[in-house]
DNA sequence: CGTGCCAGGTGCCAT
DNA sequence: ATGGCACTTGGCACG
C-alpha cells in the first residue's frame, strides 16, 4: 500500500486498458516523480473513453490540448481565464473561473457559471491553436470566414478532459411549423374539404407563399402557416404576399391564417382585412403526420417530382 | 509504493486539502477496497476546486448529484445517455454519448460531439432530480412556466465533475446596434449637420422609432438603425412608423436609414419609398463613442433625465 | 457567397 | 405574463 502522506498525486490518465496514475513525492530533499500502471478494474468501463488531467501544469495542458486536436477530440476545460473576442463586433471578458468545450468540429463555447447561453463562443470551423506564453496558456479559435478570433488566457487549469463522443442516434423533433405545412399537404381537408394544393413555398416578390391552393369553387387560396399565436407579423407578411397575387378571373382570393389561435389584439385587423383564420396546432398536426405515417411520403415524394 | 497489477484507481476525489484515491484490489479472491488521502501538491492548487469522478457507479454518480444540487454547484458529465424532451414541443433522442452540463442556476446542455448548439437544453429556473431506477440513472430538469421537462437516462457515466466557478469578472460587448444610436445622439451630425435629436426609442403604434429628431429645417427625420446591411424587413419596418407620424404644418417627412450597407434589391425600393440611406458602420460608431468617452455620460444622463 | 425565414430560439426591457 | 426587438443570433434552403 501506499506510504501515506508521502506520494501526491499529480494527474490520473485513462490510457488503453490501463489507467496511469502520476505522483510526486512530497519530501522536498528527494523531490521525483513516478509513473503507476494499473490495468482497468470493470471491463464496461471504456476506460481509454476519458483523458482527465486535475490541475495539470500549463505545459502538460498545452501538450494534451495538442494531441486532442490532433485526435479531433472534445475537449472539456475547468479554468481560470480571460477571454477576448474580436471579429463582427469585438467583447471582453475579465479574469474568472469557467467552462470551457472545445468540439471535434471546431466549435467553441465558454461557460459562466450561470445562464443557458455561452458568454463567448465560435460557431463550427474553426482553427485551434494552443501556445504557453509568459507563464499563461493561450487557446485561440479563429474561424475563417467572417474572420473572427477568440482567444482564451489560461492562468491555471483546474481540470482538463479529452475524449471523444459516440454518438450515431437520431435525433427527432415533433411537431415543427413544417411539420404543419406538412399535415396540411398530406390532409388538404384540415383547411376545408375540397382543398386542392397547387404550391408550396411559392416565390412571391417579398418572399415565400407557405401555401397555395384553389377550393372547391376555383377560387384562390393563400395560407401563412404560425405554429405560434398569429400576430401583427404573420397578418403584415401574408397581406403583402396578397399585393403580388391575383385569383382566376371571376374569382377570389382567400388569405388564410394557419396557428394554434390568434394574439391578441389580432382578431378585428383579421376580420377587417377579410383573412380567414383556420385553428391548427402542433400535437393535431403531428397525430395527422403519424396517421399518414406510409402514405405522406409517397405525397411529399411526388410534390418534390412536379 | 504500489505494487503494480494489484490496485486500481476506482476514482479520485479532490476534497479540502487532501486528494483522496480509492482503490480495489484486483486480485478476485480478496476483493477490497481501500480509501488513500494524500496532501495536495501545490498551494497554487485549489484541491477543493473540482470533485472529480471516473466512470463512477450510477448509485455514486446518484449520490454525487444530489449533494451538488443541494450545495448548487455546476454539473459536468460525459454520459451514455437518452434524452426526451417535452413542453412547447417535444423531442426524442437515442443512446449516445454526451456532455452534460447543469449549472446553479438550473440550467441544462446536452452537447454531441458536434455543432455549436446543445442537441437538448433546458433554460434557467429548472428544478432538478435525479434518481437511480432499473439500474439506469435518470436526471430530470423540470421547467415550471412554461411547463417542460427533459429527462435524461444515463446507461454508463464515464465522468462526472462538480465544482463552484468564482467569477465575477465583467463582461464587455463592443459596438452593437445600441452603440450606434448612442454615438449618433452623443454626435448627431454622423448624419447630417444641424440635426437636432428630439427623442429615441420613441413609441409609436407598431412599435419603437430608433430615433426621432429635427433636421435645421425643421422636418421630421425618423431614422431607423440597423448594425447588418438593411434589408425589406428594415425598410417595412420604417415604413410602418411612417403611418403613424407626420411632420409640423408645412414641413416634410424625412425617413432615414443607418446600416453599414443596404442589401442587394434595397437600393430601387429604398429611392423609390423616399427613403434616405445613411452609411454608418458599427466601427466607425465605436470610434464615435470613443472619442466622446467623457463628454458622452453627460449627454446621455442628459437624456435619461428627460 | 448574400438574402430570407424559422427556432423548443434566448435575453432584455417595456406596459 | 405579453409584446416588441436585438443577437457575435445559429441554422437551412435557395438564387
Amino acid at each position: 500500500m501506499l506510504p501515506r502522506l508521502l506520494w501526491a498525486v499529480e494527474f490520473i490518465v485513462a490510457c488503453g486498458e490501463f489507467v496511469i496514475v502520476f505522483l510526486h513525492t512530497i519530501s522536498r530533499e528527494a523531490m521525483q516523480a513516478k509513473w503507476i500502471y494499473l490495468p482497468a478494474l470493470s471491463c464496461s468501463f471504456r476506460v481509454d473513453m476519458v483523458e482527465v488531467r486535475v490541475s495539470p501544469s500549463l505545459e502538460e495542458a498545452h501538450e494534451e490540448l495538442v494531441r486532442a486536436f490532433e485526435a479531433r477530440k472534445m475537449v472539456v476545460m475547468v479554468a481560470e481565464c480571460s477571454v477576448n473576442y474580436s471579429g463582427r463586433t469585438g467583447s471582453q471578458l475579465g479574469n474568472g473561473e469557467r467552462l470551457i468545450v472545445l468540439k471535434e468540429d471546431g466549435c467553441v463555447l465558454v461557460h459562466r457559471g450561470r445562464d443557458y447561453q455561452p458568454v463567448n463562443w465560435q460557431p463550427s470551423g474553426c482553427i485551434f491553436q494552443s501556445q504557453v506564453e509568459k507563464g499563461t496558456l493561450v487557446v485561440k479559435a479563429i474561424r475563417p470566414t467572417p474572420l473572427e478570433s477568440l482567444t482564451i488566457v489560461t492562468e491555471n487549469m483546474h481540470l482538463l478532459a479529452s475524449f471523444h463522443l459516440k454518438d450515431e442516434a437520431a435525433f427527432s423533433l415533433h411537431a415543427t411549423e413544417e411539420d404543419m405545412q406538412r399535415a396540411i399537404l398530406v390532409q388538404p381537408d384540415l383547411i376545408e374539404a375540397g382543398l386542392k394544393i397547387v404550391d408550396f413555398e411559392k416565390k412571391v416578390a417579398p418572399g415565400f407563399v407557405d401555401i397555395y391552393a384553389l377550393d372547391r369553387e376555383g377560387n384562390t387560396v393563400v395560407i401563412e402557416i404560425k405554429k405560434d399565436p398569429a400576430g401583427f407579423p404573420a397578418i403584415k407578411q401574408l397581406s403583402e404576399y396578397l399585393k403580388h397575387l391575383q385569383p382566376a378571373p371571376g374569382r377570389r382570393l382567400r388569405p388564410i391564417i394557419v396557428a394554434p389561435s390568434l394574439a391578441k389584439g389580432a382578431q378585428p385587423v383579421v376580420a377587417k382585412m377579410g383573412i380567414e383564420f383556420k385553428q391548427l396546432g402542433l400535437q393535431k398536426a403531428a397525430e395527422v403526420l403519424q396517421s399518414h405515417a406510409s402514405s405522406d411520403q409517397k405525397v411529399l415524394k411526388g410534390w418534390l417530382g412536379s
